[in-house]
RNA sequence: GCCGGUGUGGCGAAAUGGCAGACGCAAGGGACUUAAAAUCCCUUUUCGCGAAAGCGGAGUGUGGGUUCGAGUCCCGCCACCGGCACCA
């Protein structure tokens, strides 16, 4: 393709016009303080996420997402708005060590050759980003503020009567290592042998790591961990001022999994100091309960007994040694065993059986359950398999009861205290008797588990912790950043023992103190990278205060939101992980009162995938990747980004299609032959068709329907729809002889967001000859975007469809001022509809201006006709 | 199993409850050309009738409903995609 003849010289222009808007800083958005600073702008932060440079570059995915964010950002900027439209590298990480070690190179080095190149590829598709504001996360000016950032959780605990984050100084009780947001913790996590490393609850997927697909195992370490879980109440409910798609909001409250029900407490039957919490979501079940189980790990189980059964004990072992990924099937059959003791049913007395299975998982809940088999599928099961009792103490409100019986719509029935109430005042009723009684009380439980924070890996950024005497305590802030020591060995060490453990100097604090050897997970540099893009160089502060205030305000007082970034772009892969940990950290450092809003991001989109040709996802082994640079390369940056935004809608997935690109890059060959004519020697020259002539009203009215429809697309993030428009307007005037300077001035103005090479290539071409025009775009704080009229829309006839009963029948013509009365007398004297309405007597005559009569007959016999 | 999303020509798609298929791709035809490329113009949901202009019927996954009128709103079902899943 590169060979043929180009339609209009991209290639020498393209590059011209990013080197001149990298050297004319056109692009900076200014913060208050800075000169030029218009404090009656507008301020727009338009935000892409930033990508891991990997070494692969930059994929057509990318393209899509960072396009239309750069189309709103120019569309913004001219309309007069102060626009923060940055871009930076979150380069630390998993995939970025496991790159470096494939290579044998340091992932410094390999880190700073990929940013070079993922930055010239961006650079090489005319994105207007604000070059001044790039950051890395692996820089030490950004990093040291990743750890301060640390240093507030560690510093900080969650004060349950104030809902809130609040520095560990107001906390009170004994232990204030008990309490911080960022704490140590001895549990079960997710140890990736392959890795060398330990994962997130949510980088795990299927028993697998989410990088690299290899098998994670649990095992007890010492981790540090933030305590996200005090949050989830507000990170459900703040979703709601969002506006995110539903889809979005939804995942992240199953994620976060929020159940109310009730803790009830079962005394062991042989002695009554010793009690079982469960918890229920189904309390009016109580009477129904036949049996109780512990998890495997339940800790109770130690203490319960010294003598265990030999059974007992193996079972838990055989517990212990499988994976997750057995211990969740839920094809097997149940297991578990009878413990040999009983307990007591608070709500009746009843003495029940306790049992050890491994359907009660131990991280949910209080890792015990009463089980009632009538009423819940799973102990339902359990209870056939060991035969134990089942007992109904619900029925359906309507037909016939059938077990187990799930179902909400029900009556309760065999239970005393709550006989014949249905099952959501059942619920209360219990739950009153058992705070009344002391024997339970409501209690909400989470899905969502205390995030594991440390990785055993070489790069990323060091704990700004020391230890000492087996205890820890936080980095003197004046000794941030902490930098990772150089090593030539970074490797996992291939034990538990993360890698910096071999740097022994670095290690050593002073004689008695040693520094923390974990790393963060490369989620820590994306948790807070939008607040640094308001103040990327600033060295006192991680964001200054005016700045954070300017960027990141509330928008809007009114309708209640919460503010934050205007536009967040990305990839739905982030739903509950980025989006998740990043509102984390902004409610608490929030809460510090170090920002000014609620929330991170107001407004977010998912861009769609981008596919193969064959409809399947891009991969290296289907070999269906398309190459961003190829398709520069043969019809340039202007094609390949108008054509992605052609492609469809932006959250749709959506099949690449070559030919789908020469279709919009004949579109933009077409506009540039508006202006230009090619000589005999093959140089593109201004044509003599352009002049300065009045438009014809038809020519007008195009003009115009594409100022409206382009404008409310953009704004709609409608860009195919856009795309369309500017067809139809270039259509128009293709022929056009001549063709007036105004259409071609207007059009290159609203293709200048979305194609803007061509579109400054051709204005400042016609400038040359036309002294009238001005500049095409962004001169400061004053709006350029054209504005339609609607007064140019309106046609002088407008055609009206005549339908009898809603068929067509016929059509006609009428001045648009008509009167709905006249036009309904038109069309029932119109002459083609005459053998319609013969031997009918019309019922009813619907007028809807501008458009349509629908004539409603009615038979003399008295039948409507259809 | 639960939650969410999507179903419209050969393909990507478009349609404030008001002429379904704009715009683009592909396909076919024409103009220009010695020829090709490029460009410009025309046709293109489908079935029936017609030499043709045209006329008539059907049609937005599927079955119902609301409405003068449904791709669009409501109820049921089917298929595909995504997420969660022994979460009590």
């Amino acid at each position: 393709m590169s060979t043929l003849h180009k339609k209009y010289p991209f290639s020498e222009f393209e590059p011209r016009w990013q080197k001149h808007w990298l050297n004319s800083g056109v692009f900076h958005g200014k913060n208050p303080g800075e000169p030029g600073f218009d404090p009656t702008a507008k301020k727009y932060y338009i935000l892409d996420m930033f990508p891991y440079p990997s070494g692969d570059g930059l994929h057509v995915g990318h393209v899509e997402g960072y396009t239309a964010t750069d189309i709103l950002a120019r569309y913004h900027r001219l309309c007069g708005d102060n626009v923060l439209h940055p871009m930076g590298w979150d380069a630390f990480g998993l995939p970025a060590e496991q790159h470096a070690i494939r290579t044998g190179q340091h992932p410094k080095e390999t880190t700073k050759r990929n940013i070079d190149h993922f930055r010239k590829q961006l650079q090489a598709l005319g994105f207007s980003y604000d070059w001044d504001r790039e950051i890395s996360t692996t820089d030490p000016t950004y990093f040291r503020w990743t750890q301060w950032i640390f240093l507030q959780l560690y510093n900080t605990w969650f004060n349950p009567t104030t809902n809130k984050a609040e520095p560990i100084a107001t906390y009170h009780g004994n232990d204030p290592d008990n309490v911080r947001l960022a704490y140590i913790a001895d549990i079960p996590v997710n140890w990736c042998p392959e890795l060398g490393t330990v994962l997130a609850n949510e980088e795990v997927v299927n028993g697998k790591s989410e990088v690299g697909g290899f098998s994670v195992e649990r095992r007890p370490m010492r981790q540090w961990m933030f305590r996200i879980t005090t949050f989830a109440d507000r990170l459900i409910h703040d979703l709601e001022a969002l506006d995110w798609p539903d889809s979005i909001k939804q995942l992240q409250r199953n994620w976060i999994g929020r159940s109310e029900g009730a803790e009830v407490i079962f005394t062991i039957e042989d002695d009554p100091e010793k009690k079982i919490t469960v918890f229920t979501t189904r309390s009016d079940t109580l009477y129904g309960a036949t049996y109780l189980v512990l998890a495997p790990e339940h800790p109770l189980l130690d203490q319960l007994t010294g003598t265990f059964s030999e059974a007992l004990n193996t079972y838990r072992k055989a517990c212990s040694a499988k994976s997750d990924l057995e211990r969740t099937d839920l094809a097997k059959t149940k297991t578990g065993i009878p413990l040999g003791i009983n307990c007591i049913n608070p709500i009746n007395g009843e003495i029940i059986p306790i049992w050890v299975a491994d359907y009660v998982l131990i991280n949910y809940g209080t890792g015990a359950i009463m089980a009632v088999p009538a009423h819940d599928e799973r102990d339902y099961e359990f209870a056939q398999q060991f035969n134990l009792p089942i007992r109904s103490v619900v029925k359906p409100a309507k037909g016939e009861l059938t077990v187990p019986f799930i179902s909400y719509d029900g009556i309760i029935i065999n239970s005393p205290l709550i006989e014949g109430l249905p099952i959501i005042e059942a619920k209360i009723a219990i739950i009153k008797w058992l705070e009344e009684h002391g024997h339970g009380r409501g209690t909400i439980q989470y899905k969502l588990r205390d995030w594991l924070f440390s990785r055993q890996r070489y790069w990323g950024e060091p704990f700004p912790i020391l230890w000492e005497n087996n205890e820890h305590r936080a980095l003197p802030e004046e000794e941030l950043p902490l930098e990772p020591p150089h090593m030539e060995d970074f490797r996992p060490t291939g034990t538990a023992e993360p890698p910096l453990a071999k740097a022994s100097s670095w290690v050593r604090y002073s004689e008695s103190a040693t520094r923390e050897l974990n790393t963060m997970p490369q989620w820590a540099g994306s948790c807070w990278y939008y607040l640094r893009f308001c103040d990327a160089n600033h060295s006192e502060r991680f964001v200054s205060r005016e700045a954070e205030e300017y960027w990141m305000h509330t928008i809007d007082k009114e309708q209640q939101k919460p503010g934050g970034v205007d536009l967040y772009v990305g990839g739905v892969e982030h739903a509950v992980l980025h989006l998740l940990y990043a509102r984390f950290w902004h409610k608490v450092l929030f809460d510090l009162g170090h920002l000014s809003t609620p929330e991170p991001f107001q407004r977010l989109i998912n861009q769609g995938m981008i596919l193969g040709y064959d409809g399947q996802k891009m991969s290296k082994s289907r070999g269906n990747v398309v190459n961003p640079d190829e398709v520069i390369t043969s019809y340039g940056a202007d094609a390949l980004r108008l054509y992605e935004m052609f492609m469809g809608p932006l959250e749709h997935s959506k099949p690449w299609s070559t030919t789908g690109v020469e279709g919009i890059y004949r579109f933009l060959a077409r506009v540039w032959r508006l202006a230009m004519v090619e000589d005999k020697e093959g140089e593109w020259t201004l044509s003599d068709n352009v002049a300065e002539i009045p438009l014809s009203h038809a020519q007008r009215r195009v003009v115009h329907t594409t100022i409206k429809k382009v404008t409310q697309d953009i704004e709609a993030l409608s860009f195919n729809t856009a795309i369309s428009q500017m067809m139809i307007c270039v259509n128009e005037f293709i022929n056009a002889n001549p063709c007036p300077l105004e259409a071609l001035q207007t059009l290159l103005r609203l293709l200048s967001p979305l194609a803007p090479h061509l579109a400054e290539e051709l204005w400042s071409l016609l400038s040359k000859k036309f002294t009238s025009l001005q500049s095409l775009g962004n001169s400061a704080s004053q709006s350029q975007w054209p504005q339609w009229n609607e007064e140019y829309l309106t046609f002088e006839e407008v055609t009206y469809v005549l339908q009898v009963n809603g068929k067509v029948r016929g059509r006609l013509t009428l001045p648009a001022t008509t009167e709905k009365e006249a036009v309904e007398k038109a069309a029932l004297n119109e002459s083609t509809l005459q053998p319609y309405l013969a031997d009918q007597t019309v019922q009813k005559v619907i007028v809807v201006p501008g458009r349509l009569v629908n004539i409603v007959t009615i038979r003399p016999a008295g039948q409507i006709v259809v």
